[in-house]
DNA sequence: GCAATCTTGTAATGAGATAACGTCACACAC
DNA sequence: GTGTGTGACGTTATCTCATTACAAGATTGC
C-alpha cells in the first residue's frame, strides 16, 4: 500500500464522500458534522464516517486536530511525507493553517533523542487569532 | 487572583481531592477515572471533577493532554509560568514527561509572528516509547 | 441582616468514539 | 467455477468524555 497517497482516484465511495465534505469545508469538521452532511448520501451511523476518516488519515489526506476533536483536509502545498506539522487554529473564524518547519522538527527530534524517547507521532497545535480576526 | 499558583493551601475541598488523586497517580488520569477514585470522598457526578479540573488547569497546577483527553499534575521543576510545554507521552507505560525548551518556544513564537497569528495557547504532545519501554 | 459572589450538588443530556455482529463484493488460487 | 481470503460496508448497541440547566449552601463585604 502506498505510504503517502495524494491521489483521490483509488478511494472508496465512502472515503470519497468524506473527503469531499472536508475539502468543501473552510475549516475543520467533527465526525458527527460530517455524518449530518452526508445523510442524504446514505450515511446513517458514526462508524461509517470514522472508518473513512481512519483511512484518509492513514493516507495523509486528512489530519486530525486533537485539541478540537475534529478533522481537516490536508492543505499542505508540498506534503512530502513530513509528519511534523504544526497547526495554527483561529479560535474566532475556525480557519486552520498548516505549517512545516525544519528547525522546529529538528529541535523536537533532538529533544526526544536527548531523552532517549522513540518518537512516533507529533502533535503541535497553536490556538489564537488569525491576522484578519485580530482586527475585530 | 494569583496568575500562577503553586501553593495548594488555598484550594477548595474538591480541588484538593482532585489534585491529590492526580499527584498520587504515576500517569495521566481521565476525569471519569478521578471520579471513580473519589466516590468514597463523596464525589457523585462528573461535573464535580470537571469544575475542580478547570480551576486547577487555570492555576497551572494541572495540564490537560489533548491527545489523551486526560489530565496530569504539573511536575515541571521550575514551573515559571512558561506556557509552552511539550509532553512526551509513552504509549506503553503511560508515563508523561514534561519539557520546556526556550529554542522550541522561540521558534514557535517566531512562526506565529511571521503569520501575524496572535498566539494564545500552545499544545505540543509527542507520542512514542520511553527509554525503559523500548527494551521490551 | 442582606445582597453579591463563589462553590457545590444533582439530574439530564449532548458529543465523540468504538465493539460486536453480520453481509457483500472482489481477487486469486486451485 | 468453486472455494477462500480479504477488505469495505451496514446496523445496533454501548462506551467514554464533557456540558447545560437548575437549585442549594457558603463566604465576604457593607
Amino acid at each position: 500500500m502506498n505510504e503517502h497517497v495524494h491521489d483521490t482516484a483509488d478511494l472508496t465511495k465512502n472515503q470519497t464522500l468524506v473527503m469531499g465534505a472536508l475539502t468543501r469545508s473552510k475549516g475543520p469538521l467533527s465526525a458527527y458534522t460530517i455524518l449530518d452532511q452526508l445523510r442524504d448520501n446514505g450515511f446513517r451511523a458514526p462508524l461509517q464516517v470514522y472508518r473513512a476518516l481512519d483511512k484518509l488519515v492513514e493516507f495523509g489526506l486528512v489530519h486530525r486536530l486533537e485539541s478540537l476533536n475534529a478533522f481537516v483536509a490536508c492543505r499542505h502545498p508540498g506534503c512530502d511525507g513530513d509528519d511534523t506539522i504544526a497547526f495554527m487554529i483561529c479560535e474566532r473564524c475556525g480557519q486552520v493553517n498548516e505549517i512545516t518547519d525544519t528547525a522546529l522538527a529538528a529541535r523536537l527530534k533532538q529533544l526526544a533523542g536527548e531523552a532517549s524517547f522513540a518518537l512516533k507521532k507529533t502533535t503541535i497545535e497553536l490556538r489564537g487569532l488569525c491576522r484578519t480576526c485580530q482586527a475585530a
